[in-house]
DNA sequence: CGCATCCTTGAGGGCCATCAAAATGCGTGG
DNA sequence: CCACGCATTTTGATGGCCCTCAAGGATGCG
C-alpha cells in the first residue's frame, strides 16, 4: 500500500480526523502537515477526569484523537451534559477566542487530547486565514449542533430525543472513519443519556425498553445496535444536514475558494 | 457635551452595540471606525421578515442595529425558536465561516441591520487579527449562550424556564445600553416565549400566570415588569457568567493582550 | 364596528418525576 | 473459583407537569 493510499489518520496520527468528512478535502498537504505539526503533546485522560474546568483561564487547547467526551454545566448540584465530543473535534479550541470556558470539559471513558498551544494558533490566524477560517468553522460546528438539540429539546420526547442523539452519534463516527455497520460502540451509560436528555435516568431506562420493543434500536452497556438505521432516524426526526458534511448542507460545490 | 462623551451608539451608529458590555472596550478607535466603515448597507426588516432562509449560500452577513430577530428551526411542520437576538448582535456572522445557515433568521418586530459584505471580513481577517478575533469570539457567545439554554431546557420547567429568558434578555439588553429599570419592553408574544420554551402556548399562559401570581414578574403584551429582579433571576436559576459580560465569567485582567 | 390576533380558562389524559426496591453484570480479592 | 462490593439496569406505584381539545374573553386595527 503506498503512502497516498493510507488513511487520513494513520497519515496525521493527531489531527487526521479533524473536519473529516466536513471540509478537510479542501486542505493542502503542506495544511495538514502544518495542523500535525501544531499539538505540543499528547495527554491521556482517565474516565471522568476534567480536563478543563469552567472559568479557568486557558493558554492552549485540546484536539480530542481517540475516545470521547462531554461539555457539562451544574447548576443547583445538577449536571447538565450539553454536548457530545468525538475523535478529530477541537474540544475546546472554543476556548482560545473565549479565554475561559462556561463549561466543564469532562473524559468519557479513557480519552486521548493532542494539546495546542495558543500561541501556535496565532501564528496559524497571521499567516494562514484560510486555515484560520477553517479552525472558526470548526467551532460553529459545535454552535449548529447546540441549536438542533435546542430544538430536539422543544419538540420531542425522551424516546425521541435519544434516537435523536443515536442517529447523531453514529452520523459523526462515520464522517470521521469510525463507522460500523448496525453497531455504535461508547462508553455512554443510561445515566449519561439521561442527562443528555433531560430526563430521570429511571425514564431514560423505560424510554431505552419502548425503543427496544419497538425493534428501533437495542442500547445495552454502551453498545448500540440497529437494524433499520431509517427507522431510527425517522423516529428521532434525524436528518444531517446541521452537521455540514459532505453530502448535506454545507456541500462544497462552488461555496469555498 | 464634547465627542467623547457621546454614546457609543451616537458616535457609531450602525457598529457601536456590538461587544459592549463585553470586550468592546479593548478596541482602539481606528478599529471601532473601521467596524463602522463595513456595512455597505442599512435594511430595515419588517415583523416576521426572513432575513436569511436556511441552506441560502451567503456573501454578506447582517449586524443587527436595532429591534429583535430570532433563529428558527422547522421540523415537523412546527417551529422552534433556538436563539434570541438583541441590537449589537452579528446575527448571522456564522454564515461568513459556514456559508450556509442550519436555521432561518427571522425579524421579531420591526427590525433594522446592517449589511456587510463577506469580501470585507476577508479583509479584516488578513490584516487585523485581533480585531478578527472577536469577530470570532462574538459569534461563540452564541455558543454559549446555546449551551446555557440546553442546560436549562434538561433541568427547568416552563414557569423556570420563560423567568431564566426574561433575566438573560434583560441582562442582554443592558449590557448595549438598553436597560431600563424594572421593565423590559419587546415585541414577544405569548406564543413566541412558549416557541422558546418548549411547551405550548396554552401551557405559557399558565406558566406567565404563576410568575404574576408568586410576585415575580408580570408579561403583559409584550411588557415585562418585574419588582424583584432577584427573585426573578433566583427562580430561573440564571447567572449570568455564561454571557461574558464585563463583570463575569470573562472579566479582562489580564486575560487578553 | 367587524375582524384578526392574542390572551384566558376548564376538563381529561399522557409523559415523566419521585420514592422504593430488587436484579444484573463486573472487578476485586480471598 | 467463589465471595463480595459496587455501579448499572430493571420494575412497580403514585403524583405532578404538561398536552390536547374546546370554548370564551380581551385588545387593537381598519
Amino acid at each position: 500500500m503506498t503512502k497516498a493510499e493510507l488513511p487520513e489518520w494513520e497519515r496525521y496520527p493527531n489531527t487526521g480526523r479533524f473536519l473529516l468528512g466536513r471540509r478537510r478535502s479542501l486542505l493542502s498537504t503542506a495544511e495538514k502537515q502544518r495542523l500535525e505539526a501544531l499539538p505540543s503533546d499528547v495527554r491521556t485522560l482517565a474516565d471522568g477526569e476534567v480536563l478543563i474546568r469552567r472559568g479557568e483561564v486557558l493558554d492552549c487547547s485540546a484536539m480530542l484523537v481517540d475516545g470521547f467526551m462531554i461539555r457539562t454545566i451544574w447548576h443547583n448540584n445538577e449536571r447538565s451534559i450539553v454536548s457530545l465530543q468525538v475523535p478529530g473535534d477541537f474540544v475546546d479550541l472554543h476556548g482560545y477566542a473565549l479565554k475561559r470556558l462556561d463549561h466543564d470539559l469532562v473524559a468519557l471513558g479513557t480519552a486521548r487530547v493532542a494539546v495546542v498551544p495558543h500561541r501556535k494558533i496565532d501564528e496559524v490566524l497571521a499567516t494562514d486565514p484560510k486555515l484560520g477560517r477553517l479552525l472558526w468553522f470548526s467551532t460553529l460546528l459545535d454552535a449548529a449542533i447546540h441549536r438542533e438539540w435546542i430544538c430536539k429539546l422543544e419538540q420531542l420526547q425522551a424516546a425521541q430525543r435519544v434516537a435523536h442523539i443515536f442517529a447523531e452519534l453514529w452520523h459523526r463516527l462515520e464522517m470521521v472513519g469510525l463507522g460500523e455497520p448496525g453497531v455504535v460502540r461508547t462508553p455512554l451509560t443510561q445515566a449519561n443519556l439521561a442527562e443528555m436528555c433531560g430526563v430521570t435516568p429511571i425514564h431514560m431506562n423505560r424510554s431505552l425498553g419502548q425503543l427496544r420493543r419497538a425493534g428501533i434500536a437495542v442500547f445495552r452497556r454502551g453498545s448500540l445496535y440497529v437494524e433499520d438505521r431509517a427507522r431510527l432516524e425517522q423516529f428521532g426526526d434525524f436528518v444531517s444536514a446541521y452537521l455540514y458534511g459532505e453530502d448535506g448542507l454545507g456541500t462544497l460545490e462552488g461555496v469555498l475558494d
